[in-house]
DNA sequence: ATCAAGATTACCT
DNA sequence: GGTAATCTTGATA
């Protein structure tokens, strides 16, 4: 299902491009975490771009500290923080070092070890069949389903362990944007993408 | 030391 | 559609 020969691993210069530019072009490439005993990988399909410099809904629009040290990487890392004194939610650092922007994957198509992913998510078997699309349907879903948690901060996505593969672009007319969920600052800011009728959407 | 807010979710009506 | 739950973090003193 996921050829590597074919399907290669995002590389460094993919992540190092302006925020808005690597969400979109995130959509459809598949997220796969190879740190557990099993494979887990998801199709992207919904994001949102926070960018530092910009917009003060961002973490780190105030400038770096313990929490947010990861966005002033260079692009290509893993930025995993907690909130709401239950969740994870995941990003993937983009543009140049100490600029301060990510992308937030706010849902999946779940591809490779779904089962696992309801073990993670649930703790038990499905209820019904359309749960499976309450599976990873939200940025704490996500994370809860792949096992994402404040460990997994920091990695590099260009090596072998949490990495994004390569898959062909989505046609723009599959593109649907909006303003971002769950915010209070920059609320008008339309910068949160999704692909178009897929039914794991957050929303 | 204290406090308010939060890139959410589940559960209720 | 509305809201309680829950606790880490960052800001302020």
């Amino acid at each position: 299902m996921i050829n590597t020969a074919q399907s290669p691993v995002l590389p460094r210069k993919f992540y190092i491009r302006p925020v808005l530019t690597v969400a979109k072009d995130l959509l459809g490439k598949v997220i796969v975490n190879k740190m557990g005993s099993n494979i887990l990988a998801g199709r992207i399909i919904e994001v949102e771009a926070y960018d530092g410099k910009v917009d003060k809904a961002s973490h780190s629009y105030n400038g770096k500290t313990k929490r947010n040290e990861v966005m002033f990487n260079e692009g290509g890392y893993f930025y995993v923080y907690f909130t709401y004194g239950a969740y994870f939610c995941c990003n993937v650092v983009t543009g140049k070092q100490n600029h301060g922007s990510a992308v937030l994957i706010r849902a999946i198509e779940p591809l490779l070890g779904i089962n696992k992913m309801i073990t993670n998510r649930f703790g038990r078997e499905l209820k019904s069949e359309k749960e499976i699309y309450n599976l990873t349907s939200g940025p704490g879903k996500v994370c809860k389903a792949f096992g994402f948690t404040k460990v997994h901060s920091g990695l590099d996505l260009t090596n072998r362990s949490v990495f994004i593969v390569n898959q062909p672009r989505l046609k723009k007319s599959m593109i649907g944007i909006s303003k971002r969920i769950g915010i209070t600052k920059s609320v008008s800011l339309p910068w949160r993408f999704f692909e178009i009728g897929n039914m794991y959407l957050s929303r």
